[in-house]
DNA sequence: CTGAAAGCGCTTACAG
DNA sequence: CTGAAAGCGCTTACAG
């Protein structure tokens, strides 16, 4: 800084004014700084001067899988809404490990980012409430009660119902959820689908899965290995969708003559036109926009109000994954 | 940190050392430091730490797309790769907008990242040029030339001759290729596909496209649009050659009874059930260990040797996109 | 292991 | 706009 003082003739204090982006420096010096720095090569060391503003201008987002797209999707979001201002993202991954989710959420911490933004995180609610309490905090795709920081997600109850009746109307009595009751923030899936059916009278099947492709494959063979084969499967995520799509495909079963797909998230892979499986919309997108929003009203500004949850209402896109059932001949 | 000491009841010079993991501290006195920080909820300052030090631990990868599922593959290995060492990983991208990529990479170098890792950037080699300059700096997908940096990618020459052979071992002799000549990094596919046509006695015919599913299914119609419609199509990504499958099989033609469609990087999109796309491995995860054990070469360390280069051999897949030609009746 | 000093490269606040 | 001072929270190097 001492040496584009120098070589652009103003004091040390005018090129930290500069630098700020300050309004009180006349075009003319602002313009002899600038060209100094640039000649210099300069570029102001953002580790020092974050350490003395107590600002870093940065957001942490935590991405729960580089693989899934829609995790991408929310991203799209947030980067959007913070094109014009002067936070930049930085994003981490745990690879869908808890453990190391944690472990970046730390070195978030340790970095002293201005606020976290949890993108389908897999860690407990105690830690996400202990990050709330250092830094301006929000979780997307999950709900988080009873601690300082801000939710924003889908309506899942509303989502999960709209797939069992998107599937009833079509005459679907047998429809079996593949869900992952061990995985945080999906119970709200589980419970809509669960309540719709019984309120429909019908009985819930639920199969176990995870997150991933394997794991809807290995439900959809769990299925298939009993004897009550149901005529429609609503998964609770397009990944796991498509996992059981592959497996029933390659059991020979036709998809959807056989048996009709749901998802969940309408991503990327959903839209896929030899994938085209109706799908649940979370409106990504829209997520990472709002969690955008609350992460600016939160930033530099003294703690406001509580605690506060966003819900969007999610949208069923109907593909070819689905249609009408047929009367099985057995 | 002088809290800390006070409560563990040592100097403060004793805390840092602990902090910094040094060996010369006993035992007893560390446990009394790591349980007086834990008590008091105690995070080092890693702004303060790395400005005093020189050294973040941190290194900065850039990925081109986050919603191509190649580039997480490169992430994992890098990931794999760094997970025993004390770099940790921070990931920007710039959703394959040039200037916006080039931003991210600043913010990289603002933050004084220990390396800077480029998986299928397209920002000009001038700048990469510069970057290298400054800090470790390993390119992967592309390889960059008179500049310092490292580059590590597949030999995209053989594997475009890998997917020409093929088809012309099915005996297609129509093949078309949809490239993207303007994107930075991918001559070799282009070079590798012509060069092994024109030995072979047949036309190179060459699409535009770029690197997305919107630009295949253009490139799709473009060549529908020509009267010569090739019997197979090679596309420079898997991306790319979904967007052709997808806009051929809605002009009602299919894959692979009228064409025969070969992708490239092999990524989990190729691999899906329903898509089966036959595609040219490009190491993806070999290429992201390699590119971390070449950052960890150069980091820490007083810059050694020149610029290097790392090849890997590409490996052609088949899938059920490709099939024998089958005569035309026009 | 302690203690005291200097320094990392900035920002902040202020007098002029 | 300048100049000088203090401080951000650490690390480094050293004497004891």
């Amino acid at each position: 800084m001492e040496d584009v003082a120098r070589a652009a003739d103003v004091s040390r204090a005018l090129v930290s004014l500069v630098m700020r982006d300050s309004p009180k420096v006349s075009p003319e010096k602002r313009e002899a700084v600038i060209r100094a720095a640039e000649q210099l090569g300069y570029r102001r060391n953002r580790l020092a001067s974050s350490l003395a503003s107590h600002r870093t201008h940065t957001v942490g987002v935590l991405l729960s899988d580089l693989h899934n797209p829609v995790f991408a999707a929310v991203y799209d979001g947030l980067d959007d809404r913070l094109l014009d201002t002067p936070q930049r993202l930085l994003v981490a991954t745990g690879r869908t490990d808890p453990d190391r989710e944690a472990e970046a959420i730390w070195t978030f911490l340790d970095l002293r980012v201005d606020a976290v933004v949890l993108v389908g995180a897999s860690v407990p609610d105690a830690l996400i409430a202990k990050v709330g309490e250092r830094v301006p905090t929000v979780v997307t795709t999950r709900r988080v009660d009873d601690a300082p920081v801000d939710s924003v997600l889908t309506d899942d109850v509303a989502g999960a119902r709209a797939a069992v009746d998107h599937l009833h109307d079509l005459g679907h009595r047998d429809i079996a959820h593949v869900a992952s009751p061990s995985h945080l923030g999906h119970h709200d899936r589980l419970d809509g689908y669960a309540t719709r059916m019984r309120e429909l009278g019908l009985d819930p099947f639920v199969v176990e899965g995870d997150l991933t492709r394997a794991g809807g494959a290995r439900a959809a063979h769990a299925m298939l290995d009993r004897d009550r084969v149901p005529t429609a499967v609503f998964a609770h995520n397009d990944v796991t969708a498509i996992g059981v799509v592959d497996a029933l495909t390659a059991s020979g079963l036709d998809v959807p003559g056989d048996l009709s797909i749901v998802g969940y998230d309408n991503s990327d892979l959903a839209q896929l036109g030899q994938v085209s499986l109706t799908s649940v919309d979370m409106r990504s997108e829209e997520l990472g926009r709002t969690a955008a929003d609350l992460v600016l009203e939160r930033v530099g500004s003294p703690p406001l109000d509580g605690p506060r949850l966003h819900q969007l209402h999610p949208v069923l896109f109907e593909r070819t994954s689905t249609r009408p059932v047929t009367p099985r001949d057995r």
